[in-house]
Formats: structure tokens, C-alpha cells, sequence
DNA sequence: CCAATTCGAGAGCACTGCTCTCTATCTGGA
DNA sequence: TCCAGATAGAGAGCAGTGCTCTCGAATTGG
């Protein structure tokens, strides 16, 4: 019951965005609204249920491009396949992309719960950025800003991951890149600008993997 | 008046996000909310009015930022002067800010009268990008994907400026980057990852600026 | 077989965007 | 001065929203 009110929900996030109607979803099903509430307490609820999953399955289609790598010694084409992973993903689901990465819904709070979920795809590319660690021309040694030492530190520590300060660096701002360029043309920042929109994509990222992830 | 029910609307922005309501900006008025349908047609117009001074405001901000660097020939220091403006007003707007570059109004479809004052701020950087030219060690020359050739001559013709096509490149992926990492921030994803935020976003549009800028 | 629990319906409250009609008030010319 | 005409706002109303409450029906377990 639980998933079949998610699925009806997920439908109707395609058409009406982040305010979806919770009478519609009831409507769908052919039940009242306030039934519905023995399932959901409220729509943020609902709405946050959405939000893990929309983080599970993300990153899990990052996990299986990262894995369908054969050669894991490619730091460059496992990363390019991560890229890309995430954006066909968001153009297939724009609006569980948007639920997660857009702007944030004014009275919503996000519980603890979504972090898990959340974390998922940049530890794929932390994996990458440690793998390629011996072999990558790695950009920012010893160029650390003192006052992240206690941020890397206890990021570091909650991973469970021995992972140098400038690795951190790199990967965080390959990361927020990727999440740039795909929430930017998902946004529609990129219309009447750029058409050639995977080519630009593609270019990007793997000048993005050049330049800031060394590879 | 159009101004008086803007700068209340602005003031409900902050608290309500992009849903904001016409009866309760009509209320702080006095007012009942038909009247405001005197001003507005809809609330996507006063929407699309918010929006417009939004990208103005962000733009000015840019611009005057960069019009502060005396040295002209100082294209690092005019770079993150702008990076500075622009996270500097998204922390003093964030509702205006995630109006313009957040997820999407579901129903709404920005009108073209957004795009003159949409392009402030890229302007802006493309002119810092320009001025370099002679002296930056520009990446991505001679590796300019073919399928954008159309796209970035129509650009140039649209823009009137004659500027190389990895300049484009390299700016526009500047630019994306620098919205990446302030929306990233505003949006919550650093939440309970960085604290030190200035330092973090300092060194990072300073590492954008000489990997992708070649400033 | 009956008690207990679960499920859904229905009414209702306060809110929203928006449309319509009606009444004051203000303005400009003769 | 007076009187059309424009204009600004009020009020009612419609369809929709999230959410709460109460009340029956169905299902379950002992």
C-alpha cells in the first residue's frame, strides 16, 4: 500500500512538481483523502519518502555505471559513466531530480533519514577519486585552506575512509560540478543557448575530470 | 503601487518561497485580495515581475563588484570579486535567488522579457574571460567539440561580441560551476559536511578559475 | 462467534487562486 | 458647478488544497 501510494505520487510529481496534490493521489486511487492519512501522516511525509527513494535510485543507477567498468584501473571512463549516469537519469525523472536538488521546499525539513540515501552517489565517486589516487595528476597538494582541516576531519571520520585533504577537495568540487551542469540544464538555463546539450555535457565533464579531479 | 506590492510580495518570498499566496501579500496590504488583480493579472505575473528584478539585482551586484577591481588587467581578482557577489547576495536573497535558479515553477514558463536581465551576469564574466584573453593560459583550445559550432556562433552573433569558442568553453563552464557551488551551498547540500563555507567557496572559485579559466 | 482492530467515507475548517458584480471615489471637460 | 467616465477597491462565490475529526463497515484473531 505503502509503495502503491508512491508510485501514484511519483506520477503525478511528473506533471505537477514539488506540490503535488495529495486529493489527486487519493482521487487516483479511488479513495478519499483523508484515508489516505492512515498511510502517510502528512505530505511531507509522503514528500520524504519520495526524496529517499528519488536518493536510492540515483545512486544506484551511478552505482551500476560505475560498476559496468570493466577496466576499474580507468579512473577517467568509470568517471565519465558516473556523469553520465546521473544526468540520463535526471532527464528520465526531472521531477525527483528537482524534489532532491532543487531549491528547497520552504516549510520542509529534511529528516536524518535522507542522508544515507543522499550519500550514496558521492561515495561512488569518492571510490573513483581514491582509486585513481597513485596514478591521477592530482590538483591542490598542499594547497588545503587550514580552516577545512576540521571539516575534512571529521568528514574523513564519519566515511570510515583514509582519504588525503586535496582528494576531498578535488572530489567535492567534481561533484558540485556534475550537480551544476546537470541541474543547470535541467533548469532550463541552457535553453535557446546550447541544443548540442550531451556533446557539451560530455565535453565538460571530462575537462572537469582533467582539470579538477587530475585524470 | 507596482513597486509597494512587489517589495511586500519580496518580504513573503523570504518566508513562503515560491508558493507565495496573493491573499496573504493583499492582507499585509489591507487590501482584499480581487484588488491586487487590479496590478496583477495572475500570480505568475507578479511572479515573472519578481523574477526579472531578481536577475537585475544580481546582476548590478555582479557588475558593480566587478567595476570595483581598479586593476583592469587583474582578470583572477575581477573573477572572484564576482564569485564573492554572487554567493554573497544568495546568502542575503535566498528566496529571490532559488526564484531564478532553483527547480522550476511546475505551471510556470518564463516569458522572454526574463532573458535581457538574465544575461547580466554571464555578460559580465564574459567580458573578465575576454579581457584575459591575451594573457590567460586558455584550456581547451583546438578541442572544441563540432556538434556546438552552431550553437556557439549563433551566440556570438546573438551577443555581438567576437569571442573564440573555448573562451565560450571554458566561461561558460566557469559560470555553471560558480552556480553549482552557491547552489549547492544555499541549497543544503553542505549541511553538516562544511562549515567553513567562505573558505571552502573561496578556494574553490579561485581552483575554477585557474583550471577552467586559465586565469 | 464475538471483541478488537483496521480501513475507508464523509463532513468540516481554514486556506488558496481567480472571476464576477457592485459601489464608492476621483478626474476631466463643458 | 455639474455630470459623464474612468478607476480603485469590496464582497461574494467557485473549485481546489492540507488536515482533523467522527462514524460506520469490513476484517481479523482468539
Amino acid at each position: 500500500m505503502l509503495a502503491e501510494i508512491k508510485a501514484v505520487a511519483r506520477r503525478h510529481l511528473a506533471t505537477d512538481g514539488a506540490n503535488l496534490s495529495l486529493r489527486a493521489v487519493a482521487r487516483d486511487m479511488g479513495m478519499v483523502s483523508s484515508a489516505l492519512y492512515r498511510y502517510y501522516a502528512s505530505r511531507d511525509e509522503l514528500l520524504t519518502a519520495l526524496i529517499i527513494d528519488a536518493y536510492d535510485a540515483l545512486g544506484e543507477a551511478v552505482e551500476r555505471a560505475d560498476a559496468s567498468v570493466t577496466d576499474r584501473a580507468d579512473a577517467r571512463g568509470r568517471w565519465l559513466a558516473c556523469c553520465h549516469a546521473v544526468r540520463d537519469w535526471a532527464l528520465a525523472e526531472p521531477a525527483e531530480y528537482a524534489l532532491i536538488f532543487g531549491s528547497p521546499v520552504p516549510g520542509y525539513a529534511a529528516p536524518v533519514d535522507t542522508v544515507r540515501a543522499a550519500q550514496r552517489t558521492p561515495l561512488v565517486l569518492i571510490g573513483i577519486a581514491l582509486d585513481s589516487g597513485s596514478t591521477a595528476r592530482v590538483p591542490f597538494a598542499g594547497d588545503v585552506p587550514a580552516a577545512l582541516a576540521a571539516d575534512f576531519a571529521s568528514l574523513r571520520a564519519r566515511l570510515g575512509v583514509e582519504i588525503p585533504d586535496h582528494v576531498l577537495l578535488g572530489g567535492s568540487y567534481a561533484w558540485i560540478h556534475l550537480f551544476g551542469a546537470v541541474s543547470f540544464e535541467l533548469f532550463g538555463q541552457l535553453n535557446n543557448v546550447v541544443n548540442a546539450r550531451r556533446e557539451y555535457f560530455a565535453h565538460q565533464m571530462t575537462a572537469v575530470g582533467e582539470q579538477l579531479l587530475g585524470l
